[in-house]
This record gives C-alpha cells, structure tokens and sequence, in this order.
DNA sequence: GACTTATGTCACCGATAGGTGATATAAGCA
DNA sequence: TGCTTATATCACCTATCGGTGACATAAGTC
C-alpha cells in the first residue's frame, strides 16, 4: 500500500512505474482473480485514470509490467550459471543440470507461475506475446545445447515432456500439496521428482 | 438458453437439474470467467435464489454438477477399455496403455480441462473439491494395478509425472499449437509424444 | 374446504466493476 | 508576470456482482 495524503508528485514517469509495480504486488497478492483498474489504482494510490491516460488502459498496463520484468529464465540460468562450464559437460549431465535449475529458477519466480496459469485460461493479446518469449527463449536454449544430438532418440520430445512435467508440477504446487500421491510441498518430494527424472535421463541418453 | 414465459414448473428435481445442466453450457460458452450465481440462474431462466435454496449457493451447485458429469476417466478408461485384459499385461503395455487412454480420455473432456486449468488459477471451495475427488481416483486406480512392483524404481513418481506432463500438454493444446518445437495439433506430434513416453517406460521398466 | 409446505418470482441491498467528464493545481514557457 | 499544458483528483455514471427478505401460488395434507 502506497503513501496517499503526500501532496501528488506530479511526475509521469514515477507515477507510472508506482502503478507497474503495482501490477506486480497485486498479482502476488491476489493473482489474476483480483486484477482489475480498480484494484491496481487503489494498490498504488492513485487515481484509476491514470492508468488509461499513460497505458490506454489495463492491458497496456500489464504489457509495460511484463517489459520490465525477468519473466523467463535465461539460457545461463536454465544451464546452471555457467554456459562454459555447461557446454562441457556429457550429455546426460547437461539434461539432469538443466531440469533441475528449471525447477529452482520456475520455483523462485511466482509471477511466472501466475502467468502461465493465465494462459491456460484467457489467451489474449498479452498472454500470447510473453508466450511468444517464451517459446523462442527455450527453442534457443534446445538449439544451442541439445541440437546435435545423433542418439537416435528424440531428444526434443524428451526434453519438452520432462519441461512440461516439470511446469505442470511446480504450477500445481501453489495450490495443492499432493499430486497423485507426490508431496510437492517438501523437498523429500521434490527428491523424488528430480530422481525420477535423473534416472529416465540415465536411461535414455546412455543405452544398455 | 431456456424458455421463460411458461408457468413455473414446480418440480424441484426438473428445476435443479436445469441449473446443473446450466452450469454446464455456462462453463463450455463462456469459461469459469463467467460462472457466477447471475449469471447461472440467467442461463437457467430460473432464479438465482433457487441456487441458494436447494444447493446452498454456487459451490453447491457446482458440485452437484461435479458429480453428474463424467470429468474425471474411470478406471476401466484409463486401463483402455478392459480391466481384466488390462490386467493381464505386462508393467510396460500396462504403462503404455494407460499413456494412450490418458491423453485419449483428456482429449475429449474439455470442460474437465477448462477445470483443470481452473483450479491452478483459483483454488477455492468450489475447486478443492473437483481436487479432491480426482486425487482419489488417480490413487485409486494407481494402487490397483501399479502398486506391487518390485523393480526397485519409483513407479509412482514416474506414472505421475507422465501425467503430469500429459496433462500440461493437452490443457496447453487448447491455446497454443506449438510448444517447445512440439506440435501439439497434429497427430504427428502427438505421436512423438507418446513414442517418447514408450520409450522412457521401455527403459524403465525393463532395465538392460 | 382450510391449512401448511414447497416452489418460484420479484424487488431490493451494498459492494464493486469498468469507464468518463469536470475540475484543481503545479510546471514550463512566453 | 500571465498563459498553456501536463498531472492528478474527484465525483459520478451504468452494469453487474453475491446475497436476502417479502410475496405469490401451486401441491399436499388433514
């Protein structure tokens, strides 16, 4: 909650980042069930006209928000903080390295989550440009990394179901605590997640 | 949308399933965005009170409708058709199988994955209970035929996260036709998905 | 027939939604 | 200084939300 009975700032630019911040908390606080001008107005403590004179109204809003923001992992992120390092490794260790900082850096952005539960349910205009992102970001990681693999396996399918799985998961664990039986609320079952993961990677990319 | 002007029906049994049923068409036309106690007894052309008198408000209803409809797969669905042959295979066909008649039965139930992707975003009384009841019956039916294995690997953790990762892709294939390079259109890309999953089961269940 | 109960409609409540026009005032410029 | 413009607030609009109390009427019971 902002300040409110400070005389205005009267400055555009701070305003404006007040009410993309606002976007921000209020998604954490609230999720997309509470995002409205209204709402958004009353959380950064300003006046809701605002947001259609300096965004054209709430969607333009939330566009400058996910601008600004680190809604996706990068590729040095996804490759466990060291690219180099990374590039070296054999290619079973590359794929356990890679689905576990998938988990940890998806698990430390709640923001993401929200969003990409959103999708799920109300493709717009917004939705489907962060999604456009986001689809590019991990088709360069996959292409940058796992392209030329001649394994005879189809290391994409493989690699974008663990990544769904995966998704799906740690979406799931901010609503619920037992997923058939897993318990996505400690990290015992998140152990048993990675090991099964580690062990399927293990006998896909290394045969017999 | 119902007829209006006749005189009331004064039958409670014909007038609730009409507001079951309502929820229904409300549900497939407009998503849960839509899906409030107005907007219910409109469809219905009955009034809203009705919802609080013999289902003591939405969540009731909604419920009630839970139960009528079929959203979650059977068992005997999920084991393609027919328990005893099911049965009889061995862990890998059984694997198998229950993969094709999991995406087969998700494929065809789009209010159960509306709900699906429901619950991720607004967990509430309403959900909590679609939750539970699908919790059950995937632990259920897991406990039936994957319970007793010996293999020395996490049956369990593998079966979910297959799920897991079947159920993502099938919720995401009403919004986006590719993801991560997967398309999620076509049969052809689906058949990669399940030849994926296949292979992963083949590797795990029947090590060396 | 008279009485009770169940079924249903209607009118209304306060809260909140998205959205707009009028107004105050500070800042920038001549 | 005085004028214009940008910044921000305020008051208000209509529509809809979930929810409730009062009332009409048909059905069932004695």
């Amino acid at each position: 909650m902002a300040a409110k009975k400070q005389p205005p700032l009267r400055d555009r630019q701070i305003t404006s980042r007040i009410l993309i911040s606002a976007v921000g908390s209020l998604l954490a606080k609230k999720g997309f069930k509470g995002l409205g001008v209204n709402a958004v107005a009353r959380e950064a403590g300003v006046d809701k006209v605002l947001i259609y004179r300096y965004f054209d109204g709430l969607p333009g809003l939330i566009a400058a928000f996910a601008q600004q923001e680190d809604f996706w992992p990068s590729p040095v992120e996804m490759a466990g903080g060291d690219l180099a390092r990374f590039s070296k490794l054999p290619l079973d260790k590359k794929l356990s390295l890679f689905a576990a900082s998938f988990i940890q850096a998806l698990k430390k952005r709640p923001l993401s989550r929200a969003i990409m539960a959103w999708e799920m349910i109300e493709p717009n205009e917004l939705t489907e440009e962060l999604e456009r992102v986001r689809e590019e970001r991990i088709m360069a990681f996959f292409q940058m990394f796992f392209a030329k693999d001649h394994t005879g396996i189809d290391l994409q399918a493989l690699v974008m179901l663990v990544g769904a799985a995966l998704s799906y998961l740690v979406i799931r664990s901010d609503n619920i605590d037992i997923y058939g039986g897993l318990d996505l609320a400690t990290d015992q079952g998140w152990d048993r997640i990675t090991s099964v993961v580690n062990m399927i990677i293990q006998q896909m990319v290394t045969p017999e």
